[in-house]
DNA sequence: CAGGTGATGTGCATTTTTGCGCAGGCGTTG
DNA sequence: CAACGCCTGCGCAAAAATGCACATCACCTG
């Protein structure tokens, strides 16, 4: 069966009994309802209805197909609603991805954002390799870093992160403040692993201390506080984070040449949608707190 | 949702995942596809596809829309399943009519034509009104006297009805029997009520003899032939059915101005069907009998 | 019984749809 | 790193579907 459209003619046809009350419920010419019943039926090699001065009558056939077709434009027409409601209500899935070292960042507005919409069900993607928003893997994506140029993604800039040095009390203890830029060889530090991170404050600590210093080196945000809090020694820490933990003694002030950038990303196609603009404007609300 | 062959393209689209792959299923240009997908997507106002290089992969909504058309083209491919053998095979309803006076001719053959084909049902229609092929009435109808010239039915002739003047033995006994042309007048008959009936022997019969001998006059062809039986009078009847009355006297030889025509009638939409063709073949076949 | 209404069906002009060729991009492979 | 294969996307010409006007027929109505 192909040439679903003729099944519909037929359809409106079983249904009406006459063509000229199919043609103007299809919106088109009696004509055309009767070279697609023709069609249809020299395709099939079936008689669907039996002409006469009256109209038409479905023969047996004709009400097999009534049925079957009835049956779909049914489902049609709930798929229609659906579908028109999926594109304005904020339900399904909400696929989003970052870097794991910011689920401490999006896992409160993520979850605070499914309490607010029932029937969302929120699917937070963090990992090593980049979920890629053009395969359809993710709706929202958070990057960090310079900004990515995907030609079908729609990148904004998001915030910039202030960046502060922290270290812990027990690393205090043991070591003392740092007194100023000149002091930083005195001092052990936690950094990244990667030797070629593009991130600013790495770069800028790459420059002003030796390499020895930097004692503890790991290759995840996440395991980077960990140790920070555990005092091995000083690093890096955005103010936001720092300000959970009271634990925490800011060692330098943030200097503007450590920020990061941080920049939403979106697949052109999503990007209109209610239940991905929802979301983007919902985040940048709940992160206005980030960036003191 | 109008226009479902966008349903059907975006289904293929959603199956195989790239627009030309769609395309080749469909046996269309790839460019017709794009062209689909855009119309279906700007109607509904939704994303079905994120595209990519690599092809279409279905959102949410294409995924939902998938699996509906899915079960669409299912129920499409079982109902040509079922159509294309309907007009083969010979089951489902056979509708015939004709006056009730044929009842006794056309009942056996229905039976054994029946018990030939399980699955099918027998709608035997006889009454006063003419059941009407045009409107989807009755599949094959049994037409007896001039030829009908209805232009959407095929009509065939079917057989002359060789009809003799008889008597019951009860009649004879109190009138004696039917001397020649010439003794007509010292006879009573059993006519149809009917001054205008167009059958041959009634006209016959008015033509030569007196209208007070025709004592018994009926409106219904079976109840002539009780009538007869009862020994009214001498009426006319098939020799067909007079065969089967052995108390029956042959009052006069069959004479061919007598013989009426019996017609088979099919509506053309169905006249080329199997159910039909077998019927009436089938009906042919045992109707030789009644022309001896 | 004659006129009106509403249905089907057909030839022709028009509009819409489709096909074709080619450009451009991405990923893979040797 | 270059060549190849496969995909999307677009402009233009051809083909197909559609709309229109009109003819015809059956049925109803006054």
């Amino acid at each position: 069966m192909e040439n679903w459209d003729e099944v519909r003619t037929a359809y409106q046809v079983a249904r009406m009994g006459t063509v000229s009350g199919a043609a103007e419920v299809l919106g088109v010419h009696h004509a055309t309802v009767i070279r697609h019943i023709e069609a249809i039926e020299a395709r099939l090699g079936v008689k669907l209805f039996q002409r006469h001065a009256r109209g038409y009558t479905p023969t047996e056939s004709g009400q097999d197909l009534l049925r079957v077709a009835q049956a779909t434009d049914d489902q049609f027409s709930q798929l229609v609603g659906r579908l028109k409601g999926q594109g304005d209500e904020v339900s399904g899935e909400l696929v989003v991805t970052s870097l794991s070292s910011m689920s401490h960042l999006l896992v409160p507005v993520l979850t605070e954002f499914q309490q607010m919409h029932p029937g969302l069900v929120i699917r937070y993607l963090t990992g090593e390799r980049l979920f890629r928003l053009e395969y359809g893997e993710a709706h929202v994506a958070l990057r960090a870093g310079n900004a990515p140029d995907q030609p079908d993604n729609v990148v904004q800039p998001f915030a910039r992160q202030r960046i502060g040095l922290f270290a812990s009390q027990s690393y205090v203890d043991r070591h003392g403040v740092l007194e100023g830029i000149d002091d930083l060889k005195n001092h052990q530090f936690v950094g990244t692993d990667n030797e070629n991170s593009r991130a600013p404050f790495n770069k800028w600590l790459r420059e002003h201390t030796n390499e020895e210093t930097i004692i503890f080196r790991c290759s995840d945000g996440v395991a980077m506080q960990e140790a920070i809090m555990a005092g091995a020694g000083i690093g890096f820490m955005s103010t936001w984070e720092a300000s959970r933990r009271p634990d925490l003694v800011k060692m330098m002030e943030p200097r503007e040449e450590w920020e990061g950038s941080l920049w939403l990303v979106t697949h052109v196609d999503l990007h209109r949608t209610n239940k991905v603009q929802s979301f983007l404007s919902f985040l940048k609300e709940r992160s206005k707190a980030w960036q003191q």
